[in-house]
DNA sequence: TCGAACCATCACATAGATGTGAAGGTCAAA
DNA sequence: TTTGACCTTCACATCTATGTGATGGTTCGA
């Protein structure tokens, strides 16, 4: 598939599908014209680049833990150096640390948002509703 | 508290103190000769603020969110308007969204990991351990 | 063969969070 | 009274992810 296509697929702008080529996240072959060519892992692929980056992972990161992240799970040892083992455990830290900190937070929208529902909408009649 | 305590205790540049009271996140009082005056609950407020940059909000929205997360629970009527409603729901689903893709990328990584160490460090020995 | 709709590269612009430093005021201790 | 460690504001720089547009090649259907 070409990058319109995959543009369309993933709602991301060509611009960025070829961002993330130059910040080496995803490398698609190319047509004999020139043309990038995606195949359809890359839809994927895209969709988890832009998860993680919307949670605040810089390219640099995710461009390091996406390797590890295939499926079917295959160890590359190449990649699985101690310097990358350690950065691996490191950026576990910081997105359980996010992770906590997103849903404690979360949970407390979510409390404040109950509390001024029942507030605000007493339900006046039907009281056993449902 | 002044700015260089608070810079210290919660791990803050002073420079970016400045910069959340600009976007209107914390708004310290002033002493007499114009030097910025904090409270305690300063503290925990700024770790808050940072953990949510970090997580990926913008300060626009922390901005929206934060005075609905002050505790002791305090509703502020005044903020509860259908508009804010609807952006804290919306903050809600992006946020929940961005938690479950954290979540998933963080066992994938935790699996990872596991089977890294499982295949490099066999530990020969002592094979019933623990 | 022409035009529309793709594609390419390149470059410059923007927005948000942050770094850095200049120029100067305040204050306490030596 | 001077020095050093604070503080102030202001301004410009940087990095990352993104927007936007110029310029030109490819492909395909009318």
């Amino acid at each position: 598939m070409r990058i319109g296509e995959l543009a369309e697929r993933t709602g991301t702008p060509r611009r960025l599908l070829r961002y993330y080529e130059e910040q080496e996240l995803i490398m698609p072959t190319r047509c004999a014209n020139g043309y990038r060519d995606y195949d359809e892992r890359f839809v994927d692929r895209v969709v988890q680049i832009r998860g993680l980056l919307d949670a605040g992972l810089p390219t640099r990161i995710i461009k390091q833990i996406l390797p590890c992240l295939d499926k079917p799970r295959v160890i590359h040892f190449k990649d699985a150096t101690p310097e990358m083992l350690a950065t691996l455990e490191g950026e576990l830290d910081r997105m359980n640390h996010r992770i906590a900190c997103l849903t404690r937070n979360r949970d407390a929208i979510e409390e404040y948002l109950e509390v001024v529902r029942r507030s605000k909408a007493p339900e006046p009649s039907a009281p056993g509703g449902r």
